[in-house]
DNA sequence: TATCTTTGCAAGTGATTACTTACTTATAAA
DNA sequence: TTTATAAGTAAGTAATCACTTGCAAAGATA
């Protein structure tokens, strides 16, 4: 009896957000399931059976949620479009000296990514497991932004003659998108050793250097 | 001594041509062919079933020539070894001067991954699909030398006081991992704009400025 | 109270997976 | 020529996959 009545509390506790909310609670709890089975056993363990047991739910039910698996995948990638890229695009469109606005760009980034370890495994994994057209074109997308929102903080740099013009934006992009993904690929592989703090300082003063280096 | 001289060119001619050669001549075919169905068809496109059909050969006899599908990435992991890091090992041991060291480096490095497309995206997909400790082990020793070599080049290049020597040699040599995977991605996702040419010119560029950049 | 929607589960579905088995055939050594 | 071995196949195997179905019950609404 008093189990019951505990549990109807939780329950009216759940029920606050009303009704609806615990679809979109279940949502929640399978997304953030999936990056943790992606990140801590690996994709081939990323089953609806495996996902369904780290929910504690039967199988059945991820599909009253998701009407597919890959739904699943799709629905992460719209939310680290949301997430990532639209803080992104604000921090770059920032009105604070593109110094500032770099090293805030930069630790941003790669915090989300720290946090969010997950991610940067299931987006390329699952590009390059499914060799899906869709999935890549929004992957390309993914990345032409980031290059764009980074690209736009250099050019104002340049503008106020800060760094040095004759570099090509273009190219310092590209090697920028290499950055957030050595990380993910060193924290992965050397864990132990890894540092996040030091990482982003020292990538940020190389960057920095890099910018003003033809001025000489 | 007449037997004795048949026999050995008999075995010499096993060797080179005839019927162990069918063995080993088939597991080229089939590694060749994983590397093809990875970068054209996807990595959930690679079952033993299509990988045989691939060869022309029946799913049983792909057994005959790896034990396990799992072998097969092993071997290919293998070759990459062998063929890429034993070149990058050389090309930094030279004696040659370190700026025309590193572009040779350089170009050698992502022409390589150019040429393998399969090679990257097996790697990193394999490893994160599995979240195999082996495979991990694996593969952050490949990182791992790559950036040794990498780095013999900095270093030399400081020692001859060429390049800046307040500069971190490691972070440069992350930095620089980060090169060939961008590579990679923009291959993958943009082929039809991509131009490997104009990459390497505008990375070692850019490597380069880095280098010198704090002498002024 | 009656009804409707949402959420859940147990028990399936056919398809596909890596791999095995039992047997055949080509080839090269003895 | 005989014999041994490597290379091949067809037809399996059990396990797992994503997903479905039929039904029950809780909760909100009327």
């Amino acid at each position: 009896m008093i189990t019951e009545s505990k549990q109807q509390n939780r329950e009216e506790k759940m029920k606050t957000v009303v009704e609806r909310a615990s679809g979109t609670v279940r949502k929640k709890q399978i997304k953030k399931a999936t990056l943790e089975i992606i990140s801590g056993e690996g994709f081939k363990n990323l089953s609806t059976k495996n996902l369904a047991s780290h929910v504690h739910l039967s199988e059945g039910a991820i599909f009253r949620h998701f009407h597919s698996k890959n739904d699943i995948i799709l629905s992460i990638f719209s939310d680290v479009k949301d997430d990532l890229l639209k803080s992104l695009q604000k921090i770059a469109e920032k009105q604070t000296p593109p110094q500032k606005r770099l090293e805030e760009f930069m630790r941003f980034h790669i915090k989300y990514l720290k946090l969010n370890n997950g991610v940067t495994i299931l987006l390329f994994t699952e590009a390059a497991y499914q060799n899906n057209n869709l999935l890549k074109k929004q992957l390309n997308q993914f990345f032409w932004l980031i290059k764009q929102y980074f690209g736009k903080i250099i050019h104002d740099g340049i503008a106020l003659g800060i760094w040095n013009s004759t570099l090509s934006v273009d190219t310092i992009s590209s090697l920028y998108i290499g950055i957030p993904i050595t990380m993910n690929i060193e924290m992965n592989l050397i864990p132990e050793i890894f540092s996040y703090d030091n990482f982003c300082s020292q990538m940020f003063l190389l960057i920095s250097r890099l910018l003003v280096c033809a001025e000489q």
